[in-house]
DNA sequence: ATTCTGACGTGGG
DNA sequence: CCCCACGCCAGAA
């Protein structure tokens, strides 16, 4: 086990842990999976769970806050709504007071 | 088989 | 701040 075909499964674990009102990036993901590299992976993973509405792919952005993800989502500025809906604010795809709203799986989760 | 393209990140200039 | 090259690796053409 622990072969690297769970990685979809293990970033989705990972983001569904993300709390209300916060985000992470692709990368911070990556790299609590040991993968700092294989970010895109992250990214193809949170493309390929559609189906699944137990992920909060909303709230994983790019390393800078910016809501590169935002056209993969079904309307024009649905991944937008979803993130002002838990009050987060975005102006011109960049999330405000960014690092305030980072939520670092690395840390937060690290007493494991 | 080969090439290109990404929901990315880093490093160099 | 910007732009570019590279590493990463799954899919599409």
């Amino acid at each position: 086990m622990g072969d690297n075909s769970n990685f979809f499964e293990r970033s989705y674990e990972i983001a569904r842990q993300i709390p209300f009102g916060r985000v992470t990036s692709y990368g911070a993901i990556a790299k609590h999976l040991g993968a700092t590299k294989s970010a895109r992976m992250v990214g193809w993973a949170m493309n390929a769970s559609k189906n699944d509405d137990t992920v909060p792919a909303h709230r994983v952005v790019n390393k800078k806050g910016l809501l590169t993800g935002k056209s993969h989502f079904q309307g024009t500025n649905l991944m937008q709504q979803l993130l002002e809906s838990e009050g987060i604010e975005i102006i011109e795809n960049q999330i405000q007071n960014f690092e305030q709203k980072f939520w670092d799986p690395t840390i937060e989760l690290k007493s494991k």
